[in-house]
Formats: C-alpha cells, structure tokens, sequence
DNA sequence: CAAAACTGTAACAATAATTATTACAATAAA
DNA sequence: TTTATTGTAATAATTATTGTTACAGTTTTG
C-alpha cells in the first residue's frame, strides 16, 4: 500500500480541527507530530487540492480547514492521500505465455477494486469531527 | 501498507491450483511470474509456515497445495502475506505533550483494526478455488 | 554409490521508495 | 523595511524491497 501518509493527513487535519479558532503554522504542526515541517508543508499542499485544507500566506500567516470538519469523510482523506492499490502491486510483469501470467492482472485488479471499495464505504462512515471527538 | 507480496503469493496459489496433478518447481513458478526463483522459495516458505503449500525436497521435488483450494481463502493468504497496517504506519513518534499527539495512536490503531477487518471479511468470501475458476 | 535436480537459507548487492534537510523566493503583517 | 510565514525545488539520507550468488542438504535415478 502506501506509507504514513494517511496517519499524517489525519493527524494535522485533527489539529486543525481542534484548534479551529486559529491559524496553526507548519512548525507547530510538525512539533506535534515530530517530522520535518517542510512534510508537513507537502502534505497540505496535497489536502489543499482536494479541497479539505487552507492557507494564508505571510506573516501571521497558517493553515485551517477548508469546510466543517463534519463534511470531511475519512475517506476523503483516504483518497486525497491514495497512491497506490490498497493490497500493493507487484512490479514484475507476468508470463504471458502462461495461463496464469496472462490474466493474472487483470483478475488482481478486479479483486482489489473490490477490496478497496469496502474500506472507502468503511472510512465513509466517520467523519473528522467524529474523529477529532474522540480526543477528551 | 505492504509491497508486492500479496499478488506473488496468490499467483503461486493460482499456479498450484491449476497444475495440481503435479509438482511444481521454483524455476517454473518464477517463469510464470517473471521473477527469481530465490524469491518464490522465499514467499513459499512464508506459505508453508502458515499451512497453504507443502514441499518436496530433492530431485523430482517440488511444490503443492497442502489442502483444497476451497479450504483456502482469500483472506488467509492475505494473513500470511501481512506485516505492516493496511492503512500504512507512519515512523514518527508524536509529540505527547500535545491533546492529539498523545492519543493519535490508539485511535489510529482502533481505526486501522476496523479497516483492515472489514478487508478480511470481505476477502474471505472468495476461495482460492473461485478465484482459480476465472482462469479458463 | 555417484550424478543430477531439487529445496532451504544465508549473505549480500542493487534498486526503489520514503523521509528529511537545506535553501530561498514570494507574500503579508507590523 | 523587517519579520514571520507559506510554497516549492533540489538534494541527501535512510529504509524497504527486490534480486543475486552461493552453497549445504535432500531425494531420485542410472
């Protein structure tokens, strides 16, 4: 699959979420998670264009959240941050002089579309708030 | 999440199942799949380990299902073949003087479970018989 | 019994993916 | 005009994955 980016995304847009009354910086948000806030940048970059986050530039400037955090799914995060098949891909190109080899992809596919869907109907059940409610 | 282990090991099950009347060697297995031979003996030694093949040392040796493909489903392969969170980990600590920093983790864990189960039931609803079927 | 064809596994090399860092331009507030 | 901040490119460091070589151990077969 993919890597710690959905634990991250979540993270700051939980943040943001909590602390909805200010604009919070990369360097505060990075200290809560402890990465680099140059990652942090990045990632909203990423939440920025699907839509989930905001940023005002310059000084005094920060990050907030783009809507109510109740009209975030986690599966809108899921898929802002989604890159590669859930179940991994494996980068070898089957046989396809072989039965199996042929079409074998193709079925692989289909089974992780499959797969994929019920973990997005899954994360489309809670939503930030319900998340970030979580946290007394 | 994890790399490219699920689909190589499927399409070992997928070989197995299809050619059961015979053994199966690593060299032909990794033809169909296009990788090495080292590798497949590999990813079958995890399989072994958890009951799906069993193997045949020496010359004429090689591999074989260890029980009907309907008693394997596809959720058992995906366990054997798991390491890492479907939702991917990430490897920062986070800061745990902070409300979110402190907590994110058990929560992220409760919903990476909840995830990762309703992937398991669905995955057990196919055997490797139904899946092999689809191979005319 | 000796050769051949395998599996099993360790050690290591190569490659790819991820994460971190540095640097600096652009913007906005004070 | 200084200061704080985002935005982003370039690059380095680290970690994970995949591939390779080598060889000991096992079993069949001539």
């Amino acid at each position: 699959m993919n890597n710690g980016r959905f634990s991250i995304s979540l993270h700051i847009l939980t943040l943001l979420e909590m602390l909805s009354n200010e604009l919070l910086t990369s360097d505060y948000i990075a200290g809560s998670i402890n990465i680099n806030p140059v990652l942090v940048r990045k990632e909203i970059s990423n939440l920025k264009k699907h839509g989930l986050v905001e940023s005002k530039e310059g000084k005094a400037g920060g990050y907030a959240l783009a809507k109510p955090a109740r009209q975030i799914r986690l599966s809108d995060v899921y898929q802002a941050v989604r890159q590669t098949p859930l179940l991994g891909t494996a980068k070898n190109s089957p046989n396809p002089s072989c039965v199996v080899g042929k079409q074998i992809n193709k079925h692989l596919d289909a089974l992780y579309a499959d797969a994929e869907d019920v973990v997005v109907k899954k994360l489309g059940k809670t939503t930030l708030a319900d998340f970030a409610k979580k946290f007394a």
